[in-house]
DNA sequence: TAGATTGTTAATCGATTAACAATC
DNA sequence: TAGATTGTTAATCGATTAACAATC
């Protein structure tokens, strides 16, 4: 009797970080694929468009499964689906952004983030003026109520938009409360607990990343 | 008679760019120390404290030169400036903003930039009720000014903010006006000559790697 | 069919880790 | 000195690339 072919549902840890990032990219590329009115693409144009060789775009997806089809490529509409649900953005995520200063704002009105899936059910801020006011269409409520608002409001996601010495104690809150993933934009590292997924974003760090690149070439030509 | 020793300045190609990226981590966490009246730091401090193994820190700080005291461990304002200098942040960099929407008030605003060195020193939007306006202290002007403000203000550096479809024409007055560098946070890979270093930031892409986290780890457990 | 393109294996390449002599 | 920690080499590990049979 042949045995049960196992679900290829790979365990999660074995997929490096870096194929997940590049998941992203290709979504975002067939999203600009759709809109331009195209219809199926290949490892290759995927590859050519966003800087990677074939290979690494056919290899990224076969982590996942068959997604493509021999001597056509990929449908755009069936590997979008497939990659959204690769990252589990084939359903809307409710999002709770703590901080509601320049950066936290720029958040609750940034347009990309529902396109994508995610929406922000709730904002907090510990300044009296800013609590009980609404921010683009959301309320913004005390630090205090950040427990018992993820739970009430089943928020899944938190975004850390306040100073950095803030950082630390509201993702320990989050936590607490059994927040799934923090997206962190305070330039510290956070400490959380193993069954919470972090990820930091430092603006800085991004530029820094661009001067090192352009320091270095002017010195050396 | 011996020869002449060379300086150990490494081909910035050769360099990895994980390893660039970790260098900005460590640059905020001898910040931290620094904050907490730490003196000195040794590189399984540094290790544990951003989840990299001691080994990694010293490989990673020895492509560019020796900077630590055997039996003593590292220096933190030495190795601040010596990351600085490898970052080319132990200078003013001056930054250019296109696209004063909710994104790029916020970065006008972010106090993050200064505390490494970067100067916002110009904004560009084309919406005719922005420009001439005042934003966090800096002028709005027209993106028909663009190229030419470029020069005039010795802007080196370019963040786009502006919507996706208008990144790539806005990169491209940049690429021309002899931007060196260009941080991009319109979720589109952007195509720029090779003379110029880009670097995306994306947003939901963040929220993304979260959720595959989150959505496997729950399917999984 | 001929041409195109996938999924996958094996080979290559590069990055991380472990270990240790040199140093303070 | 003894203890601590670096810088560096060699060994390990993992990720990328090249190549090709299978498929449409």
């Amino acid at each position: 009797m042949p045995e049960q072919k196992p679900e290829t549902r790979p365990d999660p840890n074995a997929v490096p970080v870096a194929v997940v990032s590049r998941l992203s990219l290709y979504l975002r590329e067939l999203q600009h694929l759709i809109a331009d009115g195209k219809e199926t693409t290949s490892s290759s144009q995927l590859g050519r468009q966003l800087g990677f060789t074939d290979a690494q775009v056919r290899k990224d997806l076969a982590h996942f499964g068959h997604f493509g089809h021999p001597g056509i490529g990929y449908r755009c509409d069936e590997l979008i689906g497939a990659i959204r649900k690769i990252l589990g953005t084939d359903r809307q995520w409710r999002v709770g952004l703590v901080g509601i200063g320049n950066l936290g704002r720029a958040l609750l009105g940034y347009r990309g983030f529902e396109q994508q899936g995610f929406r922000i059910v709730a904002a907090f801020d510990n300044d009296p003026v800013k609590v009980g006011t609404l921010v683009d269409g959301v309320e913004v409520c005390s630090l205090e109520q950040l427990g018992e608002t993820i739970n009430q409001q089943q928020i899944e996601l938190g975004m850390i938009a306040v100073p950095a010495p803030q950082a630390q104690q509201v993702a320990d809150v989050l936590v607490a409360a059994g927040i799934g993933g923090i997206v962190n934009f305070a330039p510290v590292t956070l400490r959380v607990s193993g069954q919470v997924c972090q990820v930091g974003v430092d603006l800085a760090r991004e530029l820094e990343q661009v001067t090192f690149v352009v320091s270095n070439r002017i010195a050396g030509s």
